[in-house]
DNA sequence: TTGATTTATTGGAACGTTCCATTTATAGCG
DNA sequence: CGCTATAAATGGAACGTTCCAATAAATCAA
């Protein structure tokens, strides 16, 4: 059965008693060869074990059928939320997604994506490393690969960007806080070199401009975007003069990092301080409290960005236009209203 | 700068004023060539936007620097922790694993393989797909191609895994319920067409038997391996004559499901009813309360699968020796004692 | 029958690399 | 100087496909 050195598509010609044009008809699935004879050739390839050499093909055709993914954490489950979302309509497409993870480097990411890029891929969907300097993906703009930016932006390229509505995500948050009677609100986690930053945080404040939060009732408190970092935020929070009742948080995994850190001090979320995450990963319905959070619908946005990827393949070209996905605040348990206050009403 | 048409060696060739060779051994860092050449060359490449073509090297040099990691559950964080520890040593290798996800299908599985093996990779590590029918693999087999399995194997085949001790987990985390004074245990979740199913459940027995706990105050509920179906199990066995007063899962999904059905309920897990899990994932110790779970070193165990890969393309075999790896329990508030009993010792 | 048309099949050049066997230039030695 | 040894650069064949143009075989119209 199998024979030493890898089968071509010439064994194949010679097993079938056709020609190698012939063989490559098959593969094709052309209508142009006579079902006997493709039966019969099918058949020699199922003997010689023969598998198909793409690289070869490229060679000739120009256009692959893979496209990469890379993804700045993979252990984040949003992302591979995300993931999923993209796998779903790639596969239904008949292209087949490699998925490759930078671990927020951007270095990394240098690597990964010269790899991609010399296996060939149809098209990169990125979401971009922290850090990623703004030529970074000049050299593979100008060879006219389409790119596709996912959940992330950077500060100024024309690249197409899928992304929810960070800044409306930020207000429905807040102004549901503010409802609740809240009158001291914090922002905690992420950093200013991320422009999700800028567009969450920026809603915050004109959440609080609204309504008529003043500025010395508002706590800020950057920090790392996982659980640690929630931790750390609070711990600032609640040693300031005069600590916040209350605090939107940059992801859920801050989120529950300030929870985490509430229950340690033998605070409950909810009762004691309000939380509201951002993403609404699967696990803030599981959590205790369970958590309150902005839906960006993960795979939904995951499916949209292969979308636009397939469209812009298809068409050759590298510009598209910039979607922008709705959100919606699910508010769970862990954001109650402010046991000082009297307001407290329904969302 | 970005030229019509992509680049190829020749038109470096050209730029620089040297033959095509040049470039390829420019392109190989041979030390054949002068320095100066070099740096001419070097500067070519960068004024015509060039893009290696692997799949062309690929035709002459037979072995490529690109290895597939298929995995069955991305969005369950304990395979994209394992993910993580194998790009660790891969990209020490110079190794580019691209990762696909085959989300429990097997037949996803298959068009996913296919894929890989027509990029021409290297080697395959791959976590089958829950239903993968015994003869899956053996078309890459008889191409030589090198495969490790990875936390789970198939029932019977010659393919080397990496898998951590299972059995030893198992009974670990039933003699500890046992000296807690737990007397009537449960196994939830998990299905017997899996074949870790069986180490892990063939461990729990084993302790059962060895510390005098006979069949009948045993109770085995299967289900699905993820939060619902802990959920699903907990139920089924509190509707019980004798119901069980602690439970070990068949992984944290699973006893995240059935703690989540505890509150529910009203109970809280360690004190009304001992719960453990397995695999003891990042959330394990986040948890409330926290999750009493066998840890298995998930990272290690996704950087010893990828050494056993780069050994088995190394040295161009096929075969390699299975790899048991050291689990340990780590006890946290999950597991309390039986509240009717009076033993409860320490660990 | 002949020529035109359709249906199946085929040879050969091309794709972008690598690598062997050569060639050319440079240096070393007596 | 001539000769060999070493260093640097090169041409050409090969890798496994695709696809165009060409051929061969079968069918049809007149």
């Amino acid at each position: 059965m199998a024979s030493r050195a890898k089968a071509t598509i010439l064994d194949i010609a010679r097993e079938a008693g056709v020609s190698k044009s012939t063989v490559s008809l098959v593969l094709q699935g052309s209508g142009l060869i006579r079902p006997e004879t493709a039966t019969k050739v099918r058949k020699a390839i199922e003997d010689v074990g023969y598998v198909y050499n793409r690289g070869a093909a490229n060679l000739r055709k120009a256009h692959s059928n893979v496209i990469g993914m890379v993804i700045n954490d993979l252990t984040n489950p949003f992302f591979a939320e995300l993931a999923v979302g993209m796998e779903r309509v790639f596969q239904a497409a008949g292209v087949v997604p490699f998925i490759a993870n930078t671990a927020e480097n951007p270095v990394r990411q240098e690597e990964v994506l010269k790899s991609l890029m010399e296996q060939g891929v149809a098209g990169l969907i990125v979401s971009p490393a922290r850090g990623t300097t703004p030529g970074a993906f000049r050299r593979i703009e100008t060879v006219g690969v389409p790119i596709v930016f996912a959940m992330r932006r950077l500060p100024d390229s024309r690249i197409p960007v899928i992304t929810p509505d960070n800044h409306r995500g930020a207000v429905l948050a807040t102004e549901h806080l503010i409802r609740k009677g809240h009158r001291r609100l914090a922002f905690f986690g992420g950093s200013s070199d991320l422009v999700v930053y800028h567009e969450r945080l920026g809603g915050f404040l004109e959440a609080c401009e609204t309504l008529g939060i003043p500025a010395s009732d508002r706590l800020i408190v950057e920090g790392e975007t996982g659980r640690k970092g929630g931790m750390a935020c609070l711990e600032t929070a609640l040693a300031a003069a005069e600590p916040p009742t209350a605090a939107l948080c940059f992801n859920d995994a801050v989120a529950f990092g300030v929870m985490l850190a509430l229950r340690k001090r033998g605070l409950e979320a909810g009762a004691d301080f309000a939380v509201v995450g951002f993403d609404d990963v699967a696990e803030a319905e599981h959590y205790s409290p369970a958590l309150t959070s902005v839906a960006v619908d993960t795979a939904g946005l995951g499916e949209r960005a292969a979308h636009v990827m397939l469209k812009m393949i298809q068409s050759r070209t590298t510009r598209a236009e910039d979607h922008i996905g709705a959100v919606s605040l699910v508010v769970r348990e862990s954001s109650g209203p402010d046991r000082n206050s009297q307001v407290g009403d329904a969302a």
